[in-house]
DNA sequence: AGCCTTTGACCAGCG
DNA sequence: TCGCTGGTCAAAGGC
């Protein structure tokens, strides 16, 4: 199933380089919190006017995907101390490729971009209305000329593996899913080098073939290292699915690396796709322009595509989502936008239905998508939609968007005082449709996924006039964990399975054995949660005190979601992962320590482990003194 | 033979 | 207008 841990395995990494650095880490674990929490205070409408980062804006304006852009980096062991390596993202997921991502009837919305320089999204930026959709230029000048220079992130280069960064700004929009594990991947991001300049020995790369979580991520990245090959011909990457020609490959002016213009190869379709690859042949970004109108070639047709028996057990459970996901009824308006692009797409063959559900979406912090936006480029308008980093949102917005993107990029260049190599925290979105018959027999919906530490599911079951929703949280490394809230009461009868592929057992990725705690909640309105095999995060199950709030109750923190998924210098992998706790800790102002104490109770901690500490505690103990 | 990459040249947008 | 830059073209060559 395309659930929580088909999807995301995104890695990410980076330190501040500079006592500023921290400073703005500090100022951002601090005020994010209760920010965010505060948004998620808000009714939908608010939330989502917060959100308006500018995707959601964009997607609703333009109900579809344009021009994602990903940005990825493989951040390895870094035998070139000397060079700076921008933080990673390493995304492997079979089928879920940025085009899978285009063609996911759900997307993300840009509360999850990771406020940045970039992203024009810093909810701690004094003066800032955080509310605000986007901001001028002008505001955006004077704000870098503030934090400017302090603002700088570098890359980790000792880790094996790197650690996902979270979304920046989440807003409990509707019930979504917000995932915020490095559990599933990005095909994209497995693409290896391709073809190098610079005397550079071609690799080949490519495609890791996962499952799903971290032994998926870790593969992944094990084939990197290896140069798995994957790459179509003489390096086109292909694991996406659609087939590549390359037609240009050119050094880009404040870019340590080459980029490779690719075509896709169908004669009918338009999509480009620019490629920055490292000197190692890591993609460190990915750019896509347009949208496929047609289908992904057969998989025996798709050079370096890796089609094994997971990517076909994959595609059959795409297929499964999508025979289900027409009886599901979206819960917010992006996801009906969404699932109306999705129609659109089937039948105006806009979007490519190969993957159908379920994707990644890596957004760097400059910007999630690129905002190329040319009539050319919108042919696949019904999938188009642009997604920016302002948010600012709007017709005819698509050049301007571009514009800043590439002034804030130099921005970002600026502050970071180097090269473009040295990158800011990405952000993984995954997105997902996914209805899920849960182990309670109800038939919930799981409408949005995002990235972060903990994987956060919403759902709201599908019963007409029901209103139950449901929560369900995951840790990011360890999906045996799972506290799966309630709100409102189960009144009417469980649905009769209509699928025995769920068989009540479609928890989006918990299995039967992890929701055997499962209880049914009280009557009326309330949040019970539970837990399931959590032992193995702290030594016995978690004993949570009823967590009261509002209807929507989950605070999302943009800080924590962010900084929880930080990597920590110096921590290698499995040490560079926050400890797995439910992210309503982490969103806790003061961090899980004192979010756990005020709820009275007390983190265990695995021998060896660093899970009592607070994740501000963690990072910020990692990062240079001042 | 077909498809792909390579790569220098060309074009267009922008300041 | 000019130079810079990003994007694209297309000939050459490889597989």
């Amino acid at each position: 199933m395309s659930g929580f841990e088909e999807n995301v395995a995104v890695m990410g990494e980076w330190v501040p380089c500079n006592p500023s650095s921290k400073r703005v880490l500090e100022r951002e674990l601090s005020l994010n919190h209760g920010q965010v929490t505060s948004n998620n205070n808000k009714d939908s409408s608010q939330t989502n006017n917060i959100s308006g980062g500018g995707l959601r804006e964009r997607i609703a304006a333009r109900a579809g995907f344009n021009t994602p852009r990903l940005n990825t980096e493989n951040i390895r062991s870094n035998t070139d101390s000397s060079s700076l390596r921008s933080p990673c993202l390493t995304i492997s997921s079979p089928g879920l490729s940025p085009a899978t991502l285009l063609d996911s009837p759900v997307f993300l919305s840009n509360p999850l971009a990771q406020p940045s320089p970039t992203t024009g999204k810093f909810p701690f930026l004094p003066g800032v209305n955080c509310n605000r959709l986007s901001y001028s230029d002008k505001e955006k000048d004077e704000f870098f000329d503030g934090v400017g220079a302090s603002f700088t992130f570098h890359p980790v280069s000792t880790s094996s593996s790197s650690f996902f960064q979270g979304a920046g700004e989440m807003t409990p929009v509707d019930y979504g899913n917000y995932n915020n594990s490095p559990s599933h991947q990005s095909p994209e991001e497995d693409v290896k080098l391709g073809s190098e300049q610079s005397g550079l020995k071609r690799k080949s790369s490519d495609a890791t073939t996962n499952t799903n979580d971290h032994q998926e991520v870790e593969e992944g990245e094990e084939e990197e290292q290896r140069g798995g090959d994957s790459m179509v011909g003489g390096g086109a990457p292909a694991e996406d699915g659609y087939n590549w020609r390359k037609y240009g490959q050119k050094l880009v002016k404040g870019s340590e690396y080459p980029r490779s213009y690719y075509k896709c190869t169908n004669p009918n379709c338009h999509v480009k796709k620019k490629v920055e690859r490292s000197r190692e042949g890591h993609i460190t970004e990915i750019i896509y322009k347009g949208a496929h109108n047609h289908s992904k070639p057969p998989p025996n047709r798709r050079s370096g595509m890796q089609v094994d028996g997971t990517e076909q057990a994959e595609q059959q459970q795409r297929q499964q989502q999508r025979d289900n996901a027409g009886t599901w009824v979206s819960s917010n308006n992006t996801q009906q936008q969404v699932g109306s692009n999705e129609n659109n797409g089937e039948e105006g063959g806009q979007y490519e239905s190969g993957d159908g559900y379920g994707g990644v979406i890596m957004v760097d912090a400059l910007s999630t998508f690129s905002n190329d936006e040319d009539e050319d480029d919108r042919e696949g308008t019904h999938g188009s939609a642009s997604l920016g980093y302002d948010g600012g949102g709007g017709e005819g917005e698509g050049d301007e968007s571009e514009s800043k993107r590439r002034k804030l990029e130099a921005y970002a260049t600026e502050m970071s005082g180097a090269t473009r190599a040295i990158r800011e925290p990405r952000v993984v979105v995954q997105t997902t449709s996914d209805v899920d018959i849960l182990d309670d027999g109800y038939r919930l919906q799981n409408s949005m996924t995002l990235n972060t530490l903990v994987s956060s599911s919403y759902y709201k079951c599908t019963a007409p006039g029901c209103t139950v929703r449901k929560h369900v949280e995951r840790a990011s490394h360890d999906l045996k964990s799972v506290i799966t809230t309630y709100e409102g009461k189960h009144d009417h009868e469980v649905p009769a399975a209509r699928n025995s592929s769920h068989g009540g057992n479609g928890n989006s990725g918990v299995s039967a054995a992890q929701t055997q705690h499962y209880q049914e909640p009280p009557r009326g309105r309330f949040e019970r949660q539970l837990t399931a095999n959590n032992q193995s995060q702290f030594g016995r199950p978690f004993s949570f005190q009823p967590h009261l709030g509002p209807p929507s109750g989950f605070a999302f923190g943009l800080g924590q979601t962010g900084l929880g998924n930080l990597s920590i210098p110096g921590l290698a992998f499995g040490q560079g992962k926050l400890p797995s706790l439910p992210y309503q800790y982490l969103s806790q102002p003061g961090g899980m320590s004192e979010a756990m104490m005020r709820r009275g109770m007390e983190p265990k901690v695995e021998p060896g482990s660093e899970t009592g500490q607070s994740v501000s505690n963690q990072i910020m103990s990692r990062l240079p003194q001042i």
